[in-house]
DNA sequence: AATAAATGTCAAATATATTTGACATTGTGT
DNA sequence: ACACAATGTCAAATATATTTGACATTTATT
């Protein structure tokens, strides 16, 4: 997976830590900086929280149009 | 979670089977089945799969306005 | 330069998504 | 009514997302 850039920018605009969201959603501080890393895959209801808290959608914040192979 | 129509509509639209959808993407028919009925939260990475195989955006599958709680 | 906050990363433990196999039910066609 | 495909559902096993704790690195502030 490639870093996702995009939940950063949103981060940014409402000028939240890393921490801060992870807290907002109700996940760890590491697992939110995963996501970001690209390092894995989330649940598609935590990715729906991280949309609700940054006022994004699914399409803005997780989309990918070529998914790296294993 | 709620029992997901609009896979259900979209692979109408295709004509494919449970199965058929399971095979292109690469899991079991018994996960296709569960997340139609709304079950468990499939991964994202997973949620794309479905997308790019039926020709949706995540918006149009996978977004909820209220999340059931617990 | 020094201090603290924010971020990146690792390993071990835990929670949960997904698989497999099996069987019941429903829908469709003959 | 009969057969067959498609769907729904359960339990046990496996793969993987997520947590926790700890530490290194970067970035901001004084």
């Amino acid at each position: 997976m490639a870093r996702n850039i995009p939940i950063k920018v949103a981060r940014a605009e409402k000028d939240m830590t890393q921490k801060a969201l992870a807290e907002a959603v109700g996940i760890s501080r590491q697992t939110m900086n995963a996501i970001e890393q690209g390092e894995y895959n989330p649940t598609i209801k935590l990715c729906r929280s991280i949309c609700r808290v940054l006022g994004k959608s699914l399409d803005e914040l997780f989309w990918e149009d070529e998914e790296q192979e294993g």
